[in-house]
RNA sequence: GGCGCGGUAGCCAAGUGGUAAGGCCGGGCUCUGCAAAAGCCCCAUGCGUCGGUUCAAUUCCGACCCGCGCCUCCA
């Protein structure tokens, strides 16, 4: 059975699958724009779409995962300019940053990362065919306009009926947009080239219309073009993206290749919330990893809360979710520990599974594995791994085997890794003093000596949990 | 105004035309010198409101109330 995603275009779940004569899957991704730390909005975004490269992959396919790095616009320019960095430093800094925070989450890298620094060649080649076949005009000071009208299907991802809106000069706000983009000939035209301008500094490229830089739009055009061909299979994005960004990519596609079709399928993820409030930087509510893990929460306990959520609903991200993710995933390790006892497997072979006769196996946690394959029903998924792992009788050796098999499986779909290496919290001399004289003092049945070291451990911050046959000390 | 999403227990969150998964919290029990941890058990006659269709609706239809998103460069 394939796996089933909605669609934004058609509004329907349709099964994924490489285009007839292709074995390849090819997904595009539009990536960081690289100016700063990527906040965990960002992350609920590619964390969503590197489950679904997982089990596309866990489902037998062989995926294409292109993740673009948006490393020329408005943004990178200004803050490099204001770092006194060269666009290329500024944007390597913070583009290196991105790569290891995805690290960190457990995100596979894409099998292919292109700049759109290093496509402007192909950006220019696609607004030159897009002016030869007369989709797009150039203006007086040689920016270059892509001329909606000319594009009839125009608002069909997102199913609006332009050729009633074409007068249109106003936001909603009532405000007129983009001021300084006043040569456009309708206000739906958008930057396909924007040329040369004194704050650009020294980033500014060479092209039949004069010297600029790109348009935001035209990159991921030119890039998906460039590495999966004028048409693939699905692409994806933050929601906000849906409109204008990824009609505007369909409409430069399809009318520089003469190719409809672009994309088969969209897969857009819903929006995060922070403490029930939008993410804004004026709220101080834009989370980056490193806050969080300053926090004391682990990537994967941040992973988890990140993918406890339908995609396509918005999720309210609290600091209680990733503490309540922190517990779940505690029960997830102990549940797989038993099962792998059960299997007499190690926590190794756990990570780096699974024996050979079992791998196509799902054993109980086949229901689970088909609720995920169902429009990426994560929660779902992970309601049914617990009820399995909460069944009462106890598999025998063999069955137990062809969980772990599943269960791996599972996991590794969802990016979670278990039994991670937890950061070793040092050992004070004074409190392992301590714990060792309460251990001793017990072990001779003196406890009014050993409650009294509980409580010089507690006045230190230290708890201690024991054990038949020792101890542990535990930061409190 | 246009397009779209959602309202399920204290919190989070799946799901279904036939009577509510799961996680967290909470309560109880077992274990335990104490304290934890762990295991087990319990925890929505109810799924925004009101109508309709149906043998049967939380699930379909309609209306309404409430919350939210996008509508030109924000994942």
């Amino acid at each position: 059975m394939p796996v089933f995603l909605h669609d934004t275009m058609s509004r329907e779940k349709r099964p994924l699958l490489p285009k007839p004569g292709r074995d390849v899957y090819g997904m595009y991704c539009c990536g960081p724009t690289v100016y700063g730390p990527a906040h965990i909005g960002n992350f609920r975004t590619f964390t969503v779409q590197d489950v679904l490269r997982r089990t596309l992959e866990v489902a037998g396919l062989k995926v294409k995962h292109v993740r673009n790095i948006t490393d020329v616009d408005d943004k990178t320019i200004r803050g490099a300019q204001a770092s006194g960095q060269t666009l290329g430093d500024f944007t390597k800094k913070w583009a290196d940053k991105f790569h290891a925070d995805c690290r960190a989450l457990g995100l596979l890298a894409p099998h292919v990362e292109p700049s759109a620094v290093e496509h402007i060649p192909q950006q220019v080649a696609m607004i030159k065919a897009l002016v030869d076949r007369g989709h797009a005009y150039v203006a007086k000071d040689g920016s270059v306009y892509f001329k909606v009208c000319t594009c009839a299907d125009y608002g069909k991802l997102n199913h609006i009926d332009f050729s009633k809106l074409e007068t249109q000069s106003e936001n909603s706000a009532g405000e007129a947009n983009d001021a300084d983009e006043y040569e456009r000939e309708s206000a739906s035209d958008f930057a396909l080239w924007k040329s040369r301008k004194p704050e650009d500094g020294a980033n500014f490229w060479p092209s039949p219309w004069g010297e600029g830089r790109p348009g935001w739009h035209i990159e991921c055009s030119a890039m998906s073009l460039a590495h999966l061909g004028a048409t693939f299979d699905l692409h994806g994005g933050g929601i906000d993206l849906c409109f204008p960004h990824h009609e505007n990519e369909i409409a430069q596609s399809e009318c520089a290749t003469g190719v409809k079709g672009f994309a088969a399928h969209w897969f857009h993820s819903a929006h995060l919330m922070v403490e029930g409030e939008k993410m804004s930087k004026s709220k101080g509510n834009l989370y980056t990893l490193d806050e969080l893990v300053a926090k004391g929460f682990s990537p994967m306990e941040v992973r988890y809360t990140l993918i406890s959520g339908h995609y396509r609903s918005s999720l309210n991200f609290t600091m209680k979710g990733v503490d309540d993710s922190r517990s779940a995933l505690a029960k997830l390790e102990r549940g797989a520990d038993r099962l792998l006892a059960a299997a007499g497997f190690s926590r190794a072979e756990f990570a780096a599974p699974v024996a050979q006769e079992v791998q196509t196996s799902w054993g109980r946690f086949a229901k689970a594995w088909e609720v995920l394959q169902d429009d990426l029903n994560i929660p779902g998924c992970l309601g049914q791994v617990f009820t399995v792992l909460a069944e009462k009788d106890e598999p025998t050796a063999e069955q137990a085997r062809q969980d772990v098999s599943g269960l791996a499986k599972i996991l590794f779909a969802l990016g979670l890794q278990l039994f991670a290496a937890k950061a070793e919290v040092a050992i004070p001399a004074d409190v392992a003093e301590l714990g060792a004289r309460r251990w001793a003092a017990k072990q001779s049945k003196d406890f009014a000596a050993a409650d009294q070291l509980r409580k010089d451990l507690a006045a230190l911050g230290w708890t201690m949990l024991d054990r038949k046959d020792g101890y542990d000390l535990k930061k409190s």
